[in-house]
DNA sequence: AGCACGCCGACT
DNA sequence: GTCGGCGTGCTC
């Protein structure tokens, strides 16, 4: 026999195995486990039973114990070799209902994945639902103050002012107490101990009050009271609906959804309003709580695991009321949910790249429609999609043409850098300068949009030409100086500048080429010396209280030029910011992708519109070098219309969304030649014709990332066409060598 | 996803 | 001779 010495888990003798057990169907029950397996596995009910659907249960799988959840539907029939073990309890936790049961199969059926993985999204901290939530200690004067305290110990100075503290602030924590009395730890805990101080278990964390729906929010002029009343009534008509409500940045769009969301309340069901970034989630709980008179609760990837065991807890038991969150949050067990609102719904950060890949603004509406609730989609600039559903009259359209306070739109002109004579490696060009000069002198703030991060997009060798890559990806690395070193944008490689070329040995010749938001606050600080800057990208400010923090800054003018990416054009309200300066404004055009125009407009009419509000107009200054580029030219006659009309009319020759489906499949692997020709091969089975057709193979955008080679291949389809469904057919006809992974990607939002 | 099993290189 | 590297495949 083998002698492992390893550690095993050894099952309680009575999780049991079966032998020869007569069973009737009844004692049989399907569980879906948090895993990446298609199906729900069978299980012996045993003595947890009875059990229904929903039931959140703990089983035993291979030598683990897992949550899973009953399922219903009929397996496929047990393999021969299946041992049938028992469910080992029932958890006390609320069943998930059939609604989200439903939404994990319906996604994992769109998106080509397992059940199993899609239900992990539900349950992402499986402990928290089930297990009671986290207490803390907190101290008050014991009984044993005073008398033993003279008899047992001797009378300190920092006892004495830990239990002075303690008396008069009851309810601390150790570390509370311990950093108020200036003391170590040590000498708080030995007073409990002593009897001193008392400790007492408390809930860690306290449900807020609910929101107050009868609050009155701000008053709303006659178009916004008019889209109020129409998203108040499709919430309370307790019937799936989509209302795309659209309005330039300052309409007053979120004043307007509050309603909708106060009609929610009113009838005591949860709301979920979903935001494309963690970074938005500060600002918007904040403004929430303003009009609500009390906290919404926070839903996002970056939260420390108590909280967030605590707010799934509230979550799926009716208590927290208001959730505002990232995509992950539209997965969660509602307890009853009522109203879905999806804001700046046309942001490509709601797509999922990674994982079970999808679209949290379709998911959001694909559970509203399972729901029986109405979802509202807001935007400034909104997807072609949603437009394009509004006009097939499937979503309701609420428009808000103005801006609130009357504040006019910035003007917009376009600086043509061919003709702007600039030193090498400078990016700010006269006409931005003189305007920035001029708008700092005014005592008013400037923004510098690039959406490019870290010092230098590319470093080459000035001896040999030689460019720094990743090692595991095709693409350059990215120069931080802030980090003093190198990254890879892609997979997350970093290393220090080397001394000498890789190539030509040639010492110290490196040259930084093109600018990152690091390269440009160094340029806006040699040209404004008196300016104060601070730059903001997701590597400088990514926590929600970082950003925060940074806006406040911001608002008290302690900065006169924000210098940011992306990250900054989204949903802040600067009052004082009249300039915005474009550098790179083209900068999302090259490159093939059939969005690129799309997003490009979106995103720089988002930066614009950073300009100027309340009392102050604002301008806008874009830099391009082909200022002839539809999107450039129609930008600066604020032409939304025309732009969108165009693009439709395109998208519609080329079949494209939305007016036709796609669909990519990645094949990625070590071996590129074994890739390559997995991918013929897939290419040699693909459907065509009956309003399929496949393009590719080709290298994806990226060839090689985190040290694979990947091939794409595209399905386009006609509107009609059930595009999983073809998808499951072709996938099913050709197998895969080991070593070779495909990635279905359904709607694609990026091509990279 | 974990985790065991399995088959090949460097060491107490 | 064993320890342990991570490729492959299974879990009701």
């Amino acid at each position: 026999m083998v002698n492992n010495t390893r550690p095993r888990l050894v099952l309680p003798a009575k999780a049991g195995w079966s032998f020869g057990t007569t069973l009737t169907p009844a004692d049989l029950i399907h569980v879906l486990l948090p895993l990446p397996l298609a199906e729900p596995f069978t299980y012996r009910a045993g003595s947890a039973g009875p059990l229904a659907p929903g039931d959140i249960v703990e089983v035993p799988i291979g030598s683990r114990i897992s949550l899973g959840v009953v399922w219903e539907g009929v397996p496929a029939p047990l393999p021969e070799k299946a041992r049938l073990k028992d469910v080992i309890r029932r958890c006390d936790a609320p069943p998930i209902q059939p609604v989200l049961r439903k939404l994990v199969d319906w996604v994992a059926s769109y998106t080509l994945n397992p059940t199993g993985a899609v239900l992990k999204m539900c349950l992402p901290e499986p402990r928290a639902l089930v297990e009671p939530p986290p207490l803390r200690a907190v101290l008050r004067i014991g009984d044993a103050a005073g008398v033993k305290m003279g008899e047992q110990a001797r009378h300190t100075e920092q006892r004495g002012r830990v239990l002075e503290i303690a008396r008069e602030q009851p309810g601390m924590t150790v570390t509370e107490l311990a950093e108020v009395a200036a003391v170590s730890q040590a000498v708080v805990r030995k007073l409990v101990e002593l009897g001193a101080l008392q400790a007492d278990q408390v809930p860690a964390f306290r449900p807020p009050p609910a929101p107050d729906w009868q609050r009155a929010g701000r008053k709303l002029n006659t178009l916004q009271a008019e889209a109020a009343a129409a998203l108040r009534s499709a919430t309370e008509a307790r019937d799936f609906s989509v209302t795309l409500l659209e309005g330039v940045t300052g309409a007053g769009k979120t004043e307007v959804y509050y309603e909708a969301v106060s009609a929610a309340l009113q009838m005591g069901r949860q709301v979920l309003v979903l935001l494309p970034e963690i970074a938005l989630t500060q600002q918007s709980l904040d403004r929430f709580e303003q009009r609500f008179g009390a906290p919404a609760w926070a839903w996002h990837s970056e939260m420390a695991e108590g909280r967030r065991a605590a707010t799934l807890r509230a979550i799926s038991r009716g208590e927290a009321k208001v959730v505002i969150g990232a995509r992950s949050a539209l997965f969660l067990p509602y307890a009853d949910l009522g109203l879905v609102v999806v804001d700046e719904e046309h942001d490509g950060s709601y797509k999922q790249e990674e994982g079970v890949i999808y679209n949290a603004r379709d998911m959001a509406v694909v559970r509203a429609k399972l729901e029986g609730i109405a979802v509202v989609l807001a935007s400034a600039t909104p997807s072609l999609e949603s437009l394009h559903n509004v006009a097939r009259r499937r979503y309701a359209h609420a428009v808000l043409p103005e801006r609130h306070n009357a504040a006019s739109l910035p003007a917009i002109r376009i600086i043509d850098m061919r003709k702007e004579k600039l030193p090498s490696q400078r990016f700010i060009s006269a006409p931005l300068a003189a305007a920035m000069t001029q708008t700092i002198a005014a005592g008013e703030q400037g923004m510098l949009f690039l959406n490019r991060r870290g010092y230098a997009p590319l470093t080459l060798c000035g001896a040999c030409g030689h460019r720094l890559q990743c090692p595991n990806c095709a693409a350059w690395l990215v120069e931080h100086k802030r980090h003093g070193n190198l990254q890879c944008h892609h997979c997350g490689h970093q290393q220090r500048l080397p001394k000498n070329c890789p190539a030509c040995e040639a010492e110290d010749k490196f040259k930084a080429c093109g600018p990152g938001v690091e390269r440009l606050a160094e340029e806006a600080a040699m040209l404004f010396p008196d300016a104060r800057l601070a730059v903001m990208a997701s590597d400088t400010a990514n926590s929600p209280k970082q950003i925060s923090e940074m806006l406040e800054r911001m608002e008290r003018r302690e900065i006169d030029i924000l210098v940011g990416t992306q990250i900054v054009a989204k949903g802040h309200h600067f009052p004082l910011l009249t300039l915005v300066g474009v550098i790179d404004a083209d900068l999302g055009l090259a490159g093939g992708d059939p969005r690129a125009a799309e997003r490009t407009y979106q995103l720089l009419t988002q930066v614009a519109g950073r300009a100027g509000r309340a009392a102050h107009p604002g301008r806008v200054l874009l830099q391009s070098f082909d200022p002839s580029h539809p999107v450039i030219a129609a930008l600066s006659r604020y032409d939304t219309a025309g732009f969108l009309a165009a693009e439709m009319a395109e998208r519609q020759r080329a079949g494209m969304p939305p007016f036709g489906r796609l669909a990519a499949v990645i094949v990625s692997g070590p071996d590129q030649a074994e890739v390559e020709q997995a991918a013929r091969a897939l290419a040699r089975s693909a459907p065509r014709g009956n309003g399929l057709s496949v393009l590719g193979p080709a290298p994806a955008p990226l060839h090689y990332l985190r040290g694979r080679f990947r091939e794409r291949l595209l399905l386009k389809a006609e509107r009609e066409i059930d595009v999983p469904a073809a998808l499951r057919e072709w996938m099913a006809k050709t197998k895969l060598p080991s070593g070779v992974k495909r990635t279905v990607d359904i709607d694609p939002y990026s091509f990279l």
